[in-house]
DNA sequence: TTGAAATTGATAAACCGTCTCAAAAATAAT
DNA sequence: ATTATTTTTGAGACGGTTTATCAATTTCAA
């Protein structure tokens, strides 16, 4: 069947074939699974594939997701006690907004703010592939 | 002058006695030393302060970070697997252009981002303490 | 089809940070 | 000062998350 992330199915395999990697029915799924999400936990995404056709083992979770990343697909991000992945590829990139007091976390975009990345970048001779931009501090009901 | 850190001392000595909590000889030590970072785990300081005069415990350290934070004297973010202490009264805040390829890191500030980024934070109704910006790309001799 | 090489799942182990608790220290009361 | 009360300390136990180990299985090129 014609798989929906043709395109990002295309990036894993090119990191397999220039790593000695091979393309298994595991990481197939974790990929599907994960481009659904915008961010995922391997815990989360352990529960969600639990009854899947292969059964897919916590450590299988890790080390895939951890692929994802040098493959440039997912992006690691450590909060609290667990290690959120995001999914770069994920239209609109966001950056989020994170309250340190009760650990909510806003998504938000600026245009503005990526455009002057991109100057910061090039004055220095970068192109710029991806970024990560945290805001920490205290929601409105944290504050008081 | 009598200490060197006499201002974040006071502030320290504040937060105790609002909290009916008590000023130790660990806690001053611990203060002392944080205060001449820029940030720190609590492992690292543990190493630093394991030969001082009273004997410090893994767990204090940790105890004694968490309280600098309640006293807005540091601040907590969670880096690579481990928890970093930022000392909050430290200026200079600076982002990070980390190549991929070389894995080169230039450091830069800019003020319009900074603006931005308040604007985005009170939009929200958040209030900012910190925050962490990362652009990832290839550099000019990376890129050929 | 065959065989070398990589991957998998289960579980052990490592790691980080917090919790527990008896002993010690700091403050308040006498 | 001395005593009483409360907090803090250090050592190690503990819990949750992530990585390492390893035999069995799967992939893929020849």
């Amino acid at each position: 069947m014609m798989t929906k992330h043709a395109k990002e199915m295309g990036v894993l395999k090119e990191h397999l074939g220039k790593h000695q990697l091979k393309f298994t029915r595991q990481r197939e799924l974790i990929l599907d699974a994960f481009l659904k999400q915008e961010h995922i936990t391997a815990e989360e995404m352990y529960h969600q594939l639990a009854r899947k056709d292969p059964h897919l083992g916590l450590a299988t979770i890790y080390r895939t997701l951890n692929l994802f990343c040098e493959a440039g697909l997912a992006q690691a991000r450590h909060f609290g006690t667990q290690t959120q992945y995001d999914n770069v590829s994920h239209k609109g990139h966001h950056d989020h907004l994170i309250c340190t007091g009760c650990g909510k976390i806003v998504e938000f975009e600026n245009c503005d703010i990526e455009r002057l990345q991109e100057e910061v970048a090039s004055r220095n001779g970068f192109t710029i592939q991806t970024h990560r931009l945290e805001l920490y501090g205290l929601c409105s009901r944290c504050r008081h």
